[in-house]
DNA sequence: ATCACTAATGTAATCGATTACAGACATATT
DNA sequence: AATATGTCTGTAATCGATTACATTAGTGAT
């Protein structure tokens, strides 16, 4: 059985101490060129490794970053990741992956992970945290150790990246009414959500800038997801008065509404325009191709991943307040034309 | 400033030793009910949490587990790290992510997790590993805490989870077969990867068991990805003698594939039928609907997980040998049809 | 009263790296 | 020559929990 072996080993074989086997390895600049070059031989030798327990214990550090998600299993989240992981990885830090509903379903908070040392620092994609949750964190001594990403909390500064739902929004509402759209509906996201709000909140103002009615009966709850999609095509098929064209709070909502209104032989875009958020990769490749709001995903998270680590790094040139703001842009493609009369 | 509390800090407040509050907190039993009583109330009161970068070190675990994917920003994966998470939060596991190539790219080894102590077990997505990574897992003092899973290794002997493949890919040709196709083409994975090979190669059973000749200008290199559908519809429209049907190696393949034969007015399933392999969320609203192969996600990670943590646990009832071989499902819906004429 | 045994708790070593502090030595300055 | 300065290295304390071993008290049998 192969022992693991340990910086006393390396010390050993090195003939110097374990003090300098740290520092040639931690801070090269402050050892001699030639222990260096021994240290760095014997670690070859050996097949040495830190042990990360010991160096986390000792210096208070995880070099893990947390990134709690309200739905691992939403494919939305997947580049969002790669983004984070391709700032962390060069870096140096590993990325743990929670869902708010486990932590608390597992009787856990999630300041433990600061307080347990399980995480340096955290990015947050869950803007619905639950009072407690949330106070916990503005609390807590790591509060600058915390970004939000794509979704934030209303009533707390903390530095968050998210897209530009507002202006996004208001872009989607604006191209179907350039198109000669009077008539159009609203699928909002999940009730609560800041997302759902914002977007939501720019819809309305869009058509009122444009003096056209905002009609109750065509603003439909929904939940981001696929299943409100096809739900609402249905209820607005069995409409005596149907909208031209709608506005989805998401790209998953807009693809399942297509697919119902096909199977029911509705016309995409000729009897109904249809235009989503996000551009998920499939987007581009629906039948008809989605016109959508692109969200940067990659770059997100990347922003994301960049920004805590200059926080963590005491960079003050990011506030608790700052909210970087990514771009979007509008994505026309088949699903969107004028009405028809 | 407040200060980390320790297990000293609650030793005083409950009046008894650091060890007494170590055991009634992981070894309830061995204590008196007074005393772990106490303990509690003393927890509570100084809002005592473990610090895991010492437990770590004196236990040597990490009570974490890495998940290695080939490509986190496939959303492929995001239902299976869901199954995993809900394995392995109600046991006290951390989920730890990272990709097989950055891990390369940041002048790391796989193995290191193990070495330095950062990951207990992992779960391994990628059956294309390096020969060297591959071999130091299959010689490390950790290999039984190694499970396969989607992918797995040619030439190593690792408990594995995977879907049936090969019965699936059979199975999905043989649904062409009967609906009276003759003419069937196949868009393969990537060159190299295990589950192309099992694919392609039942793709070839199936059609030799029903004496179907094997035609070369229809077997096309593919990628799982959007893009290669897109591109293979291309090929195929340009064809003097085109297939009738197509089997895909992915649902991604086969939506790119239908939305670039929509865009030229190849209609599918009249003149193209087509299907895929996976059953993405988005294939059941697609148009038209496609036709998959059911992976259970879900299951898969929870399995994979499940086995894992027994081998860990040192339950022999699962050996280095052993395969999962996880259900695959036919799904019919629309993308599927008896040829024209 | 003595012994055997169990149950509950305490003492202190231990996990393995980092780093404050001190010491050794060489070189530069007056 | 004495002092100052700088460079490099070593000694040993430290991070905070776990646990082998020792100790004590309590119970029951003889």
């Amino acid at each position: 059985m192969k022992k693991s072996v340990k910086i006393q080993d390396v010390a050993k074989v090195a003939g110097v101490s374990t003090a300098t086997i740290s520092r040639a390895l931690s801070n090269p600049s402050v050892v001699s060129k030639a222990t260096r070059e021994a240290v760095l031989e014997a670690v070859k030798v050996t097949g040495y490794r830190v042990n990360r327990a010991a160096r986390n214990l000792r210096t208070r550090k995880s070099n893990t970053i947390l990134v709690l998600l309200p739905d691992i299993g939403n494919p939305f989240f997947s580049q969002i990741l790669q983004g984070i992981q391709t700032v962390l990885s060069p870096r140096g830090f590993s990325m743990l992956i929670a869902e708010t509903g486990q932590i608390s379903a597992a009787g856990e908070h999630l300041i433990d992970y600061f307080d347990d040392g399980r995480a340096d620092g955290m990015i947050v994609f869950d803007g619905g945290l639950d009072r407690d949750v949330a106070r916990d964190l503005v609390e807590a001594p790591q509060r600058n150790q915390v970004v939000f990403a794509c979704e934030w909390l209303n009533n707390a500064d903390f530095p968050s990246v998210r897209s530009a739902n507002r202006r996004g929004a208001v872009e989607a509402v604006k191209h179907l009414i350039e198109l000669g759209h009077k008539k159009i509906a609203h699928i909002k996201g999940p009730e609560g959500n800041v997302l759902t709000d914002a977007r939501f909140e720019s819809y309305v103002k869009a058509l009122e800038e444009n003096d056209i009615p905002v009609r109750e009966e065509w603003i439909f709850a929904g939940d981001f997801d696929l299943n409100s999609g096809r739900d609402v095509a249905r209820k607005i098929m069995k409409m005596n008065e149907k909208p031209t064209a709608i506005f989805c709070a998401s790209d998953q909502i807009a693809c399942a509404l297509i697919s119902e209104f096909s199977k029911n032989n509705v016309k995409v875009p000729d009897e109904m325009a249809v235009i989503g958020f996000d551009d998920i990769e499939l987007a581009e490749h629906f039948v008809p191709a989605l016109t959508t709001m692109r969200q940067d995903r990659l770059g997100l998270g990347r922003q994301a991943a960049e920004i805590l680590l200059s926080r963590m790094m005491n960079d003050k040139a990011i506030s608790d307040s700052d909210v970087i703001v990514m771009d979007v842009d509008l994505v026309v493609r088949e699903s969107t034309a004028p009405p028809k009369n």
